[in-house]
DNA sequence: TTGTTGACGTAATGTTATAACATCACTAAA
DNA sequence: TTTAGTGATGTTATAACATTACGTCAACAA
């Protein structure tokens, strides 16, 4: 059987607030490719972007987004293997966020509303289950690749 | 960006009754030791269990996965990078899976509901999108490990 | 001054997945 | 019967993703 990691401990958001405004320069190098890519990128795309100003390895990636992700401001996709920025400021707070992901055009939109919460509200009570970490990802055809 | 896989032509569901039946012979043995495993199983893990039978290489699993994921059979965990055979006879038709996942003792329950389906539904409303695969997928802790 | 913490760097390795190529059995059309 | 197509198989190598293990350094509090 698949060994699943513990989940982290969950950083009280007032602890977030702080430690998002004090990145460190690896966090916001990583964190500035992310936000100016228009879709995911999976860590080993971030490196290359990032070898001009010195990053070489790995882990240099992966130890920046897994801050950034625990703070809210990086997502994980786990169908792609990649991460993408957050597009909502709510996110640093507790919302539950799915993704829609265009298998034609790659475009991901992040969706962070009610019907979401909801559902996990409703499955969480009917399986008696505690969430801690979601992963929702919806692949297919967007709008606009579907009428061009 | 991240270039995400075209989705596979989806088979008839009469097509797929008939394959479901005409297994060859490592797709049974990859389903055998997904039907006995308690929980998911990564491709390599699925590979050390078919050793003594004879399989040698990741690609011999692989495959056979991509057959069995294919008819409905088992289904592939994204987050946990795994496999797992399939609970319900109906996911060979049309039903849209959620997966609950414990983080604690590593269960993972399989939900096939109304709930999944209309929330997946609503999503492709508001988002007028077409989904052709989801991956729905909770981690936490479920009712047994916490009560323990 | 000492111990702790957190970020950083580097090398090596572990884990997951696919590409590329060849073979074989079966079947259907010429 | 021959030929061509199809689908499953096997093998080697490699790509792609992620972590372990180790050491350094600066900031800071006891």
């Amino acid at each position: 059987m698949v060994k699943t990691s513990e989940a982290p401990e969950t950083t009280p958001v007032s602890q977030q607030m702080i430690d998002s405004n004090n990145l460190s320069q690896n966090q916001k190098l990583v964190l500035n490719v992310l936000e100016k890519g228009t879709g995911a990128m999976s860590a080993y795309m971030i490196l290359d972007e990032l070898r001009d100003v010195g990053l070489r390895a790995p882990l240099q990636v992966y130890r920046a987004l897994e801050k950034l992700i625990l703070i809210g401001r990086v997502h994980r996709l786990e169908s792609l293997n990649a991460f993408i920025s957050c597009s909502h400021l709510s996110c640093e707070k507790n919302s539950v966020p799915a993704f829609v992901i265009c298998d034609k055009c790659d475009q991901v939109e992040e969706i962070c509303d009610d019907t979401v919460s909801l559902f996990l509200a409703g499955l969480e009570e009917k399986t008696k289950f505690k969430t801690s970490k979601s992963s929702i990802e919806l692949h297919g055809v967007c709008d606009a690749c579907e009428n061009a």
